[in-house]
DNA sequence: AGATAGGTGGTGAATTGTGGGTAATTTTCC
DNA sequence: GGAAAATTACCCACAATTCACCACCTATCT
């Protein structure tokens, strides 16, 4: 699936008392109309939250709705998806609130990086994230089976 | 079916001596004219109990029709669903009364989590959605595949 | 130096979640 | 049918949280 946005780099940042975080400002300018100067926050599947312009989310959850709850895997599987996941709007300062589940699960404290991957945008807490660093090597095979699928 | 909801999240909140729960401001929001400020409130078919806005429900009643009473399932698919069904509307709050029968069916005690779920909102004793969690077992492979579909 | 843009901190107003009271309505029972 | 009991609808109130701004500081560029 192709996307118009290309979030790229890094950027540090904290979060304030009031739970607030920045959403970096290049990323900010890729917002479009539809986008509503929202975006919708979700867990990563790493220790680190997932941030989607809204109207990129709305493909993900256009996928979604395809599924009945009719069956099990399904209803478990839109729950634990839908769940963690929550719209948030940018306040004139560009920036987000960020909800007390999200931050405990990204063990948030107050330093923050955040990386844009393309079409979204991970908040990691600084410390988590160089500790995931660390363990987290790709080993040759992996890339392997990677470079079949994406030319560099 | 595509639905023009977007009810995601989670939410803690509790009934009260009257059994009234409050249903998440975001998703008051949404609501439109034709719903009248007005949720169908019925089982779900985990222990939880299902919340459509009006409009929503309606939909759903067409599709309900469409199903043959000839099959057994359809027969007690319906039943099931329909009998428990039940109109309520939200007060200025924004409160809505759950029945006894839906009470001890989700075996509400007091705290709840209430959880978006796309066109159609759950809500959950606190506790019987922990234990649910838990004891949930899921095929990892049907499980994979679905995340694959979805996250973009 | 001045202007601009971007990041952080704070504040007052508005919203929201929860509890309660009372009148109207419905249900139950005799 | 009618009284008693339960339920529901429609209010008001209040604490806590959230929201929409304002203000300031810093770095960068002209």
């Amino acid at each position: 699936m192709s996307s118009q946005y290309t979030f790229i780099g890094e950027y540090n940042f904290v979060v304030d008392s009031k739970n607030r975080v920045n959403i970096p400002s290049p990323f900010r300018q890729q917002l479009k109309k539809s986008d509503k100067n929202t975006f919708v926050l979700t867990r990563g599947i790493d220790s680190c939250i997932w941030v989607y312009p809204l109207s990129e989310w709305k493909k993900i959850e256009i996928e979604l709705t395809q599924l009945s709850s009719l069956s099990t895997t399904n209803r478990i599987f839109l729950r634990n998806h839908l769940r963690h996941a929550r719209m948030a709007s940018c306040d004139d300062q560009g920036r987000v609130i960020l909800s007390k589940q999200l931050i405990k699960y990204a063990k948030v404290v107050k330093d923050l990086t955040i990386i844009g991957v393309l079409n979204k945008v991970e908040i990691w807490d600084k410390k988590t994230l160089i500790f995931s660093d660390k363990k987290t090597v790709i080993d040759d095979d992996s890339y392997e089976e990677l470079s079949k699928k994406v030319t560099v």
